[in-house]
DNA sequence: TATAATACCATGTTTAAACATGTTATAACA
DNA sequence: TGTTATAACATGTTTAAACATGGTATTATA
Protein backbone atom coordinates (compact mmCIF):
# COMPACT_ATOMS: atom_id res chain seq x y z
CA UNK A 1 0.00 0.00 0.00
CA UNK A 2 1.55 3.06 -0.99
CA UNK A 3 1.96 6.04 2.21
CA UNK A 4 -0.41 9.02 1.92
CA UNK A 5 1.56 11.76 -0.13
CA UNK A 6 1.49 14.24 2.82
CA UNK A 7 2.71 11.83 5.41
CA UNK A 8 5.85 11.42 2.77
CA UNK A 9 6.60 15.25 2.64
CA UNK A 10 5.92 15.39 6.72
CA UNK A 11 8.13 12.73 7.03
CA UNK A 12 10.83 14.01 4.44
CA UNK A 13 10.27 17.87 6.34
CA UNK A 14 10.96 16.33 9.63
CA UNK A 15 14.12 14.26 9.07
CA UNK A 16 15.12 17.61 7.46
CA UNK A 17 14.38 19.59 10.06
CA UNK A 18 16.55 16.86 12.80
CA UNK A 19 19.37 16.52 10.41
CA UNK A 20 19.73 20.48 10.49
CA UNK A 21 19.16 21.25 7.08
CA UNK A 22 16.49 23.31 8.10
CA UNK A 23 18.66 24.90 11.00
CA UNK A 24 16.20 26.54 13.74
CA UNK A 25 15.33 29.74 13.31
CA UNK A 26 15.46 30.00 9.68
CA UNK A 27 12.55 29.31 6.87
CA UNK A 28 11.26 26.64 5.53
CA UNK A 29 11.44 26.69 1.58
CA UNK A 30 8.33 28.44 0.65
CA UNK A 31 5.10 26.44 0.03
CA UNK A 32 5.33 26.98 -3.64
CA UNK A 33 8.66 25.59 -4.02
CA UNK A 34 7.68 22.90 -1.91
CA UNK A 35 4.61 21.67 -4.44
CA UNK A 36 7.12 22.09 -6.96
CA UNK A 37 9.76 19.83 -5.20
CA UNK A 38 7.42 16.89 -4.14
CA UNK A 39 5.38 17.62 -7.17
CA UNK A 40 2.61 18.32 -5.11
CA UNK A 41 -0.09 20.50 -4.48
CA UNK A 42 0.05 23.87 -2.24
CA UNK A 43 -2.65 21.94 -0.67
CA UNK A 44 -0.79 18.99 0.00
CA UNK A 45 2.28 20.50 0.92
CA UNK A 46 -0.14 22.54 3.35
CA UNK A 47 -1.40 19.59 4.74
CA UNK A 48 2.09 18.20 5.59
CA UNK A 49 3.33 21.41 7.47
CA UNK A 50 -0.11 21.69 9.37
CA UNK A 51 1.53 18.56 10.90
CA UNK A 52 4.34 19.58 11.45
CA UNK A 53 3.43 22.54 13.14
CA UNK A 54 0.81 20.27 15.21
CA UNK A 55 3.81 18.86 16.63
CA UNK A 56 5.73 21.63 17.19
CA UNK A 57 8.64 21.51 14.83
CA UNK A 58 7.35 24.67 13.36
CA UNK A 59 5.56 27.71 12.81
CA UNK A 60 3.77 29.47 10.12
CA UNK A 61 3.96 33.55 9.93
CA UNK A 62 1.28 34.71 7.91
CA UNK A 63 3.12 36.88 4.83
CA UNK A 64 6.66 35.51 6.21
CA UNK A 65 6.93 32.26 6.34
CA UNK A 66 7.40 28.85 7.73
CA UNK A 67 9.85 28.91 10.83
CA UNK A 68 11.63 26.19 12.64
CA UNK A 69 11.26 26.83 16.67
CA UNK A 70 14.18 26.30 18.53
CA UNK A 71 14.23 22.60 20.31
CA UNK A 72 14.08 22.55 24.01
CA UNK A 73 17.54 21.18 25.34
CA UNK A 74 16.15 18.70 27.83
CA UNK A 75 18.22 16.65 29.67
CA UNK A 76 15.47 14.85 32.33
CA UNK A 77 12.41 14.45 29.70
CA UNK A 78 10.54 12.17 29.79
CA UNK A 79 7.28 10.25 28.85
CA UNK A 80 4.12 11.06 27.80
CA UNK A 81 1.07 9.27 29.10
CA UNK A 82 -0.15 9.92 25.69
CA UNK A 83 -1.19 6.78 24.32
CA UNK A 84 -3.66 4.24 24.36
CA UNK A 85 -1.60 1.70 25.65
CA UNK A 86 -1.77 3.43 29.11
CA UNK A 87 1.75 2.61 30.32
CA UNK A 88 3.35 1.31 27.55
CA UNK A 89 6.34 3.02 26.36
CA UNK A 90 6.98 4.88 29.17
CA UNK A 91 9.78 6.65 30.54
CA UNK A 92 11.23 7.13 33.96
CA UNK A 93 11.90 10.70 35.22
CA UNK A 94 14.75 11.75 35.43
CA UNK A 95 17.41 9.39 33.97
CA UNK A 96 15.08 9.39 31.27
CA UNK A 97 15.61 5.92 30.02
CA UNK A 98 13.25 3.74 28.92
CA UNK A 99 11.78 1.36 31.41
CA UNK A 100 12.40 -1.94 30.46
CA UNK A 101 11.30 -3.79 33.56
CA UNK A 102 7.51 -2.93 33.73
CA UNK A 103 5.06 -5.58 35.54
CA UNK A 104 1.78 -5.43 36.44
CA UNK A 105 0.10 -6.79 39.41
CA UNK A 106 -3.54 -6.93 39.22
CA UNK A 107 -4.88 -6.55 43.06
CA UNK A 108 -8.44 -6.22 42.04
CA UNK A 109 -11.02 -7.94 39.68
CA UNK A 110 -14.60 -7.69 39.45
CA UNK A 111 -17.26 -7.02 37.69
CA UNK A 112 -19.84 -4.26 39.75
CA UNK A 113 -22.86 -2.37 38.91
CA UNK A 114 -22.75 1.17 38.53
CA UNK A 115 -24.19 2.98 41.67
CA UNK A 116 -24.55 6.76 41.90
CA UNK A 117 -20.98 8.02 43.20
CA UNK A 118 -19.85 5.78 40.51
CA UNK A 119 -21.96 7.30 38.28
CA UNK A 120 -20.85 10.67 38.85
CA UNK A 121 -17.40 9.68 38.81
CA UNK A 122 -16.77 7.82 36.10
CA UNK A 123 -19.61 9.26 33.85
CA UNK A 124 -20.95 6.02 32.81
CA UNK A 125 -24.94 5.51 33.66
CA UNK A 126 -26.55 4.11 36.48
CA UNK A 127 -26.64 0.33 36.39
CA UNK A 128 -24.53 -0.41 34.09
CA UNK A 129 -22.36 -3.26 34.36
CA UNK A 130 -18.75 -2.92 34.11
CA UNK A 131 -15.39 -4.05 35.29
CA UNK A 132 -13.54 -2.58 38.08
CA UNK A 133 -9.59 -3.29 37.93
CA UNK A 134 -6.99 -2.04 40.58
CA UNK A 135 -3.71 -2.25 39.07
CA UNK A 136 -0.36 -1.96 40.26
CA UNK A 137 2.64 -0.93 38.04
CA UNK A 138 5.83 -2.63 38.96
CA UNK A 139 8.80 -0.60 37.23
CA UNK A 140 12.27 -2.19 37.98
CA UNK A 141 10.15 -4.25 40.41
CA UNK A 142 9.10 -1.02 42.47
CA UNK A 143 5.80 -0.10 42.83
CA UNK A 144 5.44 3.74 41.36
CA UNK A 145 1.76 3.54 39.84
CA UNK A 146 -1.71 2.16 40.78
CA UNK A 147 -4.33 2.14 38.35
CA UNK A 148 -8.25 1.94 39.14
CA UNK A 149 -10.25 1.80 36.63
CA UNK A 150 -13.78 1.16 35.25
CA UNK A 151 -14.19 -0.71 32.17
CA UNK A 152 -18.36 -0.79 30.56
CA UNK A 153 -18.51 -4.32 30.18
CA UNK A 154 -20.76 -4.50 27.15
CA UNK A 155 -17.78 -3.22 25.22
CA UNK A 156 -15.92 -6.49 26.77
CA UNK A 157 -17.03 -9.19 26.23
CA UNK A 158 -15.50 -12.50 27.50
CA UNK A 159 -13.01 -10.20 29.68
CA UNK A 160 -11.53 -12.21 31.96
CA UNK A 161 -8.65 -11.85 35.00
CA UNK A 162 -5.99 -13.48 33.34
CA UNK A 163 -6.47 -10.80 30.69
CA UNK A 164 -6.50 -7.99 32.47
CA UNK A 165 -2.86 -9.24 33.32
CA UNK A 166 -1.84 -7.92 30.00
CA UNK A 167 -2.80 -4.88 28.16
CA UNK A 168 -6.98 -4.38 27.52
CA UNK A 169 -5.84 -2.66 25.01
CA UNK A 170 -4.53 -5.45 23.36
CA UNK A 171 -7.61 -7.59 24.45
CA UNK A 172 -9.48 -4.97 22.21
CA UNK A 173 -7.32 -5.67 19.17
CA UNK A 174 -7.13 -8.88 19.56
CA UNK A 175 -10.93 -9.50 19.55
CA UNK A 176 -11.45 -6.57 17.28
CA UNK A 177 -14.54 -5.22 19.54
CA UNK A 178 -14.05 -1.86 18.39
CA UNK A 179 -11.59 0.93 17.65
CA UNK A 180 -10.60 3.66 20.49
CA UNK A 181 -11.59 6.96 19.13
CA UNK A 182 -10.38 9.69 21.69
CA UNK A 183 -9.48 10.18 25.18
CA UNK A 184 -9.77 13.05 28.06
CA UNK A 185 -7.63 13.21 30.63
CA UNK A 186 -7.38 15.12 33.79
CA UNK A 187 -4.19 16.14 35.71
CA UNK A 188 -3.29 16.93 39.27
CA UNK A 189 -1.29 16.70 42.35
CA UNK A 190 -3.42 16.03 45.25
CA UNK A 191 -2.58 14.13 49.12
CA UNK A 192 -1.62 11.03 49.53
CA UNK A 193 -4.52 8.50 50.59
CA UNK A 194 -4.43 5.68 52.85
CA UNK A 195 -4.29 3.25 49.75
CA UNK A 196 -1.57 5.00 48.09
CA UNK A 197 0.48 4.67 51.14
CA UNK A 198 0.09 0.71 51.27
CA UNK A 199 0.73 -0.12 47.83
CA UNK A 200 2.93 2.80 45.93
CA UNK A 201 6.76 3.30 46.79
CA UNK A 202 6.24 6.40 48.56
CA UNK A 203 8.49 6.67 51.54
CA UNK A 204 7.88 10.12 53.07
CA UNK A 205 6.11 11.50 50.25
CA UNK A 206 2.11 12.36 51.25
CA UNK A 207 1.37 13.31 47.85
CA UNK A 208 0.56 11.41 44.48
CA UNK A 209 0.11 12.18 40.52
CA UNK A 210 -2.85 11.83 39.43
CA UNK A 211 -4.18 11.36 35.74
CA UNK A 212 -7.42 10.46 35.28
CA UNK A 213 -8.85 9.69 31.81
CA UNK A 214 -11.70 8.91 30.14
CA UNK A 215 -11.52 7.13 27.19
CA UNK A 216 -14.26 7.12 24.32
CA UNK A 217 -14.97 4.36 21.09
CA UNK A 218 -16.00 4.99 17.70
CA UNK A 219 -19.06 4.89 18.16
CA UNK A 220 -19.04 8.07 20.78
CA UNK A 221 -19.46 6.31 24.05
CA UNK A 222 -17.29 6.17 27.12
CA UNK A 223 -16.04 3.20 28.01
CA UNK A 224 -13.24 3.03 30.09
CA UNK A 225 -12.58 5.79 32.96
CA UNK A 226 -8.85 5.15 34.38
CA UNK A 227 -7.24 7.18 37.70
CA UNK A 228 -3.08 6.63 37.73
CA UNK A 229 -1.51 7.95 40.70
CA UNK A 230 1.69 7.71 40.81
CA UNK A 231 4.69 8.03 42.90
CA UNK A 232 6.38 11.71 42.28
CA UNK A 233 9.78 12.22 41.21
CA UNK A 234 9.74 9.49 38.24
CA UNK A 235 7.23 10.89 35.84
CA UNK A 236 6.49 13.80 33.58
CA UNK A 237 4.12 14.86 31.03
CA UNK A 238 5.30 16.47 27.84
CA UNK A 239 2.64 19.09 26.22
CA UNK A 240 2.75 21.22 23.20
CA UNK A 241 0.06 23.55 21.98
CA UNK A 242 0.17 27.42 19.36
CA UNK A 243 -1.92 30.08 18.87
CA UNK B 1 -14.82 42.35 9.43
CA UNK B 2 -16.43 38.88 8.40
CA UNK B 3 -16.51 36.03 10.11
CA UNK B 4 -13.95 33.03 8.45
CA UNK B 5 -16.58 30.59 7.50
CA UNK B 6 -15.79 27.58 8.53
CA UNK B 7 -15.76 29.76 12.27
CA UNK B 8 -19.33 29.96 11.75
CA UNK B 9 -20.41 26.46 11.29
CA UNK B 10 -17.92 25.25 13.66
CA UNK B 11 -19.25 27.62 16.32
CA UNK B 12 -23.21 26.85 14.96
CA UNK B 13 -22.25 22.94 15.03
CA UNK B 14 -21.36 23.48 19.09
CA UNK B 15 -23.62 25.27 20.21
CA UNK B 16 -26.11 22.44 18.30
CA UNK B 17 -24.41 19.91 19.88
CA UNK B 18 -24.13 21.73 23.73
CA UNK B 19 -27.97 22.34 23.14
CA UNK B 20 -28.69 18.89 22.43
CA UNK B 21 -29.69 19.17 18.63
CA UNK B 22 -27.53 16.55 18.06
CA UNK B 23 -26.69 14.12 21.50
CA UNK B 24 -24.21 12.41 22.06
CA UNK B 25 -23.35 8.97 20.71
CA UNK B 26 -25.50 9.95 17.60
CA UNK B 27 -24.34 11.36 14.28
CA UNK B 28 -24.02 14.59 12.93
CA UNK B 29 -25.64 15.36 9.47
CA UNK B 30 -23.24 14.25 6.70
CA UNK B 31 -20.26 16.33 5.13
CA UNK B 32 -22.78 16.80 2.07
CA UNK B 33 -26.10 17.71 4.05
CA UNK B 34 -24.39 20.60 5.75
CA UNK B 35 -22.77 21.90 2.99
CA UNK B 36 -26.01 22.66 1.67
CA UNK B 37 -27.50 24.32 4.73
CA UNK B 38 -24.65 26.26 5.47
CA UNK B 39 -23.96 27.13 1.47
CA UNK B 40 -20.37 26.39 1.19
CA UNK B 41 -18.45 23.56 0.07
CA UNK B 42 -17.34 20.10 1.61
CA UNK B 43 -13.96 21.23 1.85
CA UNK B 44 -15.12 24.22 4.51
CA UNK B 45 -17.37 21.87 6.44
CA UNK B 46 -15.09 19.51 7.20
CA UNK B 47 -12.46 22.21 8.19
CA UNK B 48 -15.07 23.14 10.86
CA UNK B 49 -15.44 19.53 11.96
CA UNK B 50 -12.28 18.66 12.22
CA UNK B 51 -11.70 21.65 14.64
CA UNK B 52 -14.47 20.34 16.56
CA UNK B 53 -12.94 16.99 16.28
CA UNK B 54 -9.61 18.54 18.05
CA UNK B 55 -11.53 20.04 20.71
CA UNK B 56 -12.46 16.71 21.65
CA UNK B 57 -16.38 17.20 20.89
CA UNK B 58 -17.24 14.47 17.83
CA UNK B 59 -15.15 12.17 16.18
CA UNK B 60 -15.26 11.01 12.54
CA UNK B 61 -15.03 7.76 11.72
CA UNK B 62 -14.19 7.01 7.94
CA UNK B 63 -17.15 5.17 6.12
CA UNK B 64 -19.96 5.47 8.97
CA UNK B 65 -20.23 8.99 9.62
CA UNK B 66 -19.03 11.63 12.62
CA UNK B 67 -20.42 10.52 16.36
CA UNK B 68 -21.08 13.15 19.33
CA UNK B 69 -18.82 12.11 21.73
CA UNK B 70 -20.27 11.81 25.07
CA UNK B 71 -19.18 14.39 27.67
CA UNK B 72 -17.38 14.00 30.81
CA UNK B 73 -19.54 14.93 33.77
CA UNK B 74 -17.02 16.14 36.09
CA UNK B 75 -18.32 18.11 38.91
CA UNK B 76 -14.54 18.85 39.85
CA UNK B 77 -12.59 20.24 37.02
CA UNK B 78 -10.93 22.86 36.92
CA UNK B 79 -8.40 24.57 34.95
CA UNK B 80 -5.67 24.65 31.96
CA UNK B 81 -2.91 26.19 32.09
CA UNK B 82 -2.78 26.25 28.63
CA UNK B 83 -2.59 29.70 27.61
CA UNK B 84 -0.32 32.39 27.16
CA UNK B 85 -1.59 34.68 29.93
CA UNK B 86 0.22 32.19 32.58
CA UNK B 87 -1.92 31.97 35.25
CA UNK B 88 -4.70 34.53 33.96
CA UNK B 89 -8.03 32.48 33.46
CA UNK B 90 -7.32 29.47 36.02
CA UNK B 91 -10.06 28.11 37.88
CA UNK B 92 -9.24 26.15 41.05
CA UNK B 93 -9.69 22.96 42.14
CA UNK B 94 -12.37 21.24 43.78
CA UNK B 95 -14.34 23.97 44.12
CA UNK B 96 -14.37 25.00 40.34
CA UNK B 97 -14.81 28.56 40.78
CA UNK B 98 -13.15 31.18 39.01
CA UNK B 99 -10.39 32.74 41.19
CA UNK B 100 -11.03 36.57 40.53
CA UNK B 101 -8.89 37.45 43.70
CA UNK B 102 -5.42 36.59 41.84
CA UNK B 103 -2.17 39.02 43.30
CA UNK B 104 1.15 38.57 41.75
CA UNK B 105 3.97 39.39 44.42
CA UNK B 106 7.39 39.61 42.42
CA UNK B 107 9.79 38.41 44.96
CA UNK B 108 13.08 38.73 42.82
CA UNK B 109 13.25 41.09 39.72
CA UNK B 110 17.23 41.20 38.03
CA UNK B 111 18.79 41.19 34.92
CA UNK B 112 21.64 38.33 34.43
CA UNK B 113 23.96 36.64 32.36
CA UNK B 114 22.68 33.21 30.82
CA UNK B 115 25.59 30.76 32.35
CA UNK B 116 26.27 27.21 31.70
CA UNK B 117 23.70 25.91 34.11
CA UNK B 118 20.73 28.78 33.13
CA UNK B 119 21.74 27.49 29.65
CA UNK B 120 21.24 24.30 30.63
CA UNK B 121 18.18 24.70 32.16
CA UNK B 122 16.55 27.74 29.80
CA UNK B 123 17.95 26.33 26.52
CA UNK B 124 19.38 29.88 25.95
CA UNK B 125 22.59 30.65 24.84
CA UNK B 126 25.73 30.87 27.61
CA UNK B 127 25.97 35.01 27.36
CA UNK B 128 22.42 36.01 26.57
CA UNK B 129 21.14 38.29 28.46
CA UNK B 130 18.42 37.70 30.45
CA UNK B 131 15.80 39.19 33.05
CA UNK B 132 14.95 37.31 36.61
CA UNK B 133 11.57 36.92 37.90
CA UNK B 134 9.96 35.29 40.67
CA UNK B 135 6.82 35.91 41.33
CA UNK B 136 4.25 34.46 43.97
CA UNK B 137 0.61 33.87 42.85
CA UNK B 138 -1.92 34.44 44.85
CA UNK B 139 -5.36 33.28 45.79
CA UNK B 140 -7.54 34.60 47.58
CA UNK B 141 -4.47 35.73 49.44
CA UNK B 142 -2.69 32.77 49.67
CA UNK B 143 0.43 31.68 48.25
CA UNK B 144 -0.90 28.92 45.63
CA UNK B 145 1.98 29.06 42.85
CA UNK B 146 5.08 30.37 42.50
CA UNK B 147 7.06 31.23 38.99
CA UNK B 148 10.08 31.28 38.20
CA UNK B 149 10.90 32.87 35.29
CA UNK B 150 13.69 33.72 32.60
CA UNK B 151 12.82 35.84 29.76
CA UNK B 152 15.15 36.92 27.08
CA UNK B 153 16.36 40.46 27.17
CA UNK B 154 16.69 41.49 23.71
CA UNK B 155 12.67 40.32 23.50
CA UNK B 156 11.67 42.65 26.20
CA UNK B 157 12.91 45.83 25.36
CA UNK B 158 12.89 48.50 28.74
CA UNK B 159 11.09 45.84 30.19
CA UNK B 160 10.69 47.20 34.00
CA UNK B 161 10.21 45.81 37.84
CA UNK B 162 6.89 47.61 37.88
CA UNK B 163 5.83 46.11 34.25
CA UNK B 164 6.73 42.50 36.10
CA UNK B 165 3.96 43.29 38.63
CA UNK B 166 0.83 43.34 35.60
CA UNK B 167 0.94 40.68 32.80
CA UNK B 168 4.33 40.03 30.78
CA UNK B 169 2.35 39.41 27.63
CA UNK B 170 0.20 42.50 28.47
CA UNK B 171 3.74 44.08 27.82
CA UNK B 172 4.57 42.59 24.75
CA UNK B 173 1.30 43.19 23.43
CA UNK B 174 1.12 47.20 23.99
CA UNK B 175 4.59 47.18 22.95
CA UNK B 176 4.26 45.45 19.88
CA UNK B 177 7.29 43.36 20.33
CA UNK B 178 6.47 40.51 18.79
CA UNK B 179 3.50 37.96 18.80
CA UNK B 180 3.25 34.45 20.44
CA UNK B 181 3.89 31.75 18.36
CA UNK B 182 4.00 28.41 20.27
CA UNK B 183 4.81 26.31 24.04
CA UNK B 184 5.81 23.32 25.06
CA UNK B 185 5.52 21.94 28.51
CA UNK B 186 6.67 19.66 31.05
CA UNK B 187 4.50 18.39 33.56
CA UNK B 188 5.42 16.29 36.75
CA UNK B 189 5.46 16.01 40.44
CA UNK B 190 8.21 16.41 42.31
CA UNK B 191 9.75 16.67 46.84
CA UNK B 192 9.02 20.43 47.70
CA UNK B 193 12.27 22.56 48.03
CA UNK B 194 13.21 24.51 50.66
CA UNK B 195 12.19 27.80 48.99
CA UNK B 196 8.91 25.93 48.39
CA UNK B 197 8.18 25.65 51.79
CA UNK B 198 9.37 29.67 52.51
CA UNK B 199 6.88 30.77 50.24
CA UNK B 200 3.74 28.64 49.41
CA UNK B 201 1.54 27.45 51.74
CA UNK B 202 2.05 24.17 51.78
CA UNK B 203 0.99 23.00 55.60
CA UNK B 204 2.16 19.25 55.94
CA UNK B 205 2.50 18.86 52.09
CA UNK B 206 6.28 17.66 50.89
CA UNK B 207 5.63 17.53 47.17
CA UNK B 208 5.12 20.58 44.72
CA UNK B 209 3.19 20.30 41.02
CA UNK B 210 5.85 21.32 38.45
CA UNK B 211 5.08 23.01 35.31
CA UNK B 212 7.61 23.98 32.64
CA UNK B 213 6.90 26.21 29.91
CA UNK B 214 8.85 27.12 27.08
CA UNK B 215 7.74 30.24 25.11
CA UNK B 216 8.80 30.80 21.75
CA UNK B 217 8.55 33.96 19.32
CA UNK B 218 7.09 34.64 15.89
CA UNK B 219 10.42 34.08 14.73
CA UNK B 220 11.12 30.49 16.39
CA UNK B 221 13.08 31.75 19.28
CA UNK B 222 12.89 30.83 22.79
CA UNK B 223 11.77 33.90 25.08
CA UNK B 224 10.71 32.53 27.86
CA UNK B 225 11.56 30.00 30.15
CA UNK B 226 8.65 29.63 33.69
CA UNK B 227 8.68 26.66 36.06
CA UNK B 228 5.43 26.92 37.97
CA UNK B 229 5.83 25.03 41.08
CA UNK B 230 2.43 25.01 42.33
CA UNK B 231 0.33 23.66 45.80
CA UNK B 232 -0.99 20.21 45.53
CA UNK B 233 -4.95 19.62 45.96
CA UNK B 234 -5.60 22.78 43.95
CA UNK B 235 -5.07 22.45 40.03
CA UNK B 236 -6.04 20.51 37.66
CA UNK B 237 -4.76 20.79 34.06
CA UNK B 238 -7.15 19.31 31.25
CA UNK B 239 -6.35 17.41 28.02
CA UNK B 240 -7.44 15.96 25.32
CA UNK B 241 -6.24 13.51 22.20
CA UNK B 242 -7.67 11.80 19.10
CA UNK B 243 -6.29 9.01 17.65
C1' DT C 1 15.21 62.19 6.37
C1' DA C 2 11.18 60.49 8.09
C1' DT C 3 6.73 59.03 6.38
C1' DA C 4 3.41 57.29 3.47
C1' DA C 5 2.05 54.88 -0.66
C1' DT C 6 2.93 50.86 -3.33
C1' DA C 7 4.26 46.54 -5.10
C1' DC C 8 5.58 42.06 -4.05
C1' DC C 9 5.80 38.03 -1.28
C1' DA C 10 4.04 34.21 1.58
C1' DT C 11 0.55 32.16 4.00
C1' DG C 12 -4.71 31.87 4.70
C1' DT C 13 -9.47 30.95 2.95
C1' DT C 14 -12.69 29.08 -0.16
C1' DT C 15 -14.55 26.85 -4.22
C1' DA C 16 -15.05 22.74 -7.29
C1' DA C 17 -14.48 18.24 -8.57
C1' DA C 18 -12.62 13.59 -9.02
C1' DC C 19 -11.29 9.49 -7.09
C1' DA C 20 -9.99 6.32 -2.96
C1' DT C 21 -11.29 3.62 0.86
C1' DG C 22 -13.70 1.93 4.82
C1' DT C 23 -18.73 0.73 6.43
C1' DT C 24 -23.23 -0.90 6.16
C1' DA C 25 -27.24 -2.67 4.21
C1' DT C 26 -29.19 -5.27 0.45
C1' DA C 27 -29.54 -8.80 -2.73
C1' DA C 28 -27.89 -13.03 -4.76
C1' DC C 29 -26.39 -17.50 -4.15
C1' DA C 30 -25.31 -22.00 -2.44
C1' DT D 1 -30.01 -20.06 6.46
C1' DG D 2 -25.63 -18.47 6.31
C1' DT D 3 -22.20 -16.69 3.34
C1' DT D 4 -20.81 -13.81 -0.32
C1' DA D 5 -21.14 -10.33 -3.83
C1' DT D 6 -22.76 -5.88 -4.63
C1' DA D 7 -24.45 -1.39 -4.27
C1' DA D 8 -24.99 2.65 -1.64
C1' DC D 9 -23.04 5.56 1.64
C1' DA D 10 -19.74 8.58 4.26
C1' DT D 11 -15.42 10.17 5.11
C1' DG D 12 -10.42 10.61 3.30
C1' DT D 13 -7.01 12.24 -0.20
C1' DT D 14 -5.51 15.00 -3.88
C1' DT D 15 -5.62 18.28 -7.64
C1' DA D 16 -6.38 23.02 -9.43
C1' DA D 17 -7.21 27.66 -9.14
C1' DA D 18 -8.77 32.16 -7.51
C1' DC D 19 -8.80 35.57 -4.25
C1' DA D 20 -7.85 37.53 0.66
C1' DT D 21 -4.74 39.29 3.97
C1' DG D 22 -0.72 40.12 6.66
C1' DG D 23 4.38 41.25 6.22
C1' DT D 24 8.33 43.37 4.08
C1' DA D 25 10.99 46.00 1.28
C1' DT D 26 11.04 49.56 -2.18
C1' DT D 27 9.83 53.85 -3.93
C1' DA D 28 7.78 58.21 -4.01
C1' DT D 29 6.62 62.16 -1.39
C1' DA D 30 6.65 65.87 1.90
Amino acid sequence: MPKKLYTEIYEALKKEIETNVYPPKTSLPREEDLSKRFDVTRNTVRRALKQLQEEGLVYAVKGRGVVVLEPVRSNQVVFSANNSEGFQGLRSFPQNKFIQELDTDVLNFKEIIVDEKIANLTSFNINDKAFYLERLRLFDGKGLAIDHSYFRSDALKGFSREDAQGSVYKYIRDNELFKVAAQRSISSVVSANQRDSEVLELGDLNCVGSLTKFVYTDIGSLFEYTETRYVPNNFAMLGFQYY
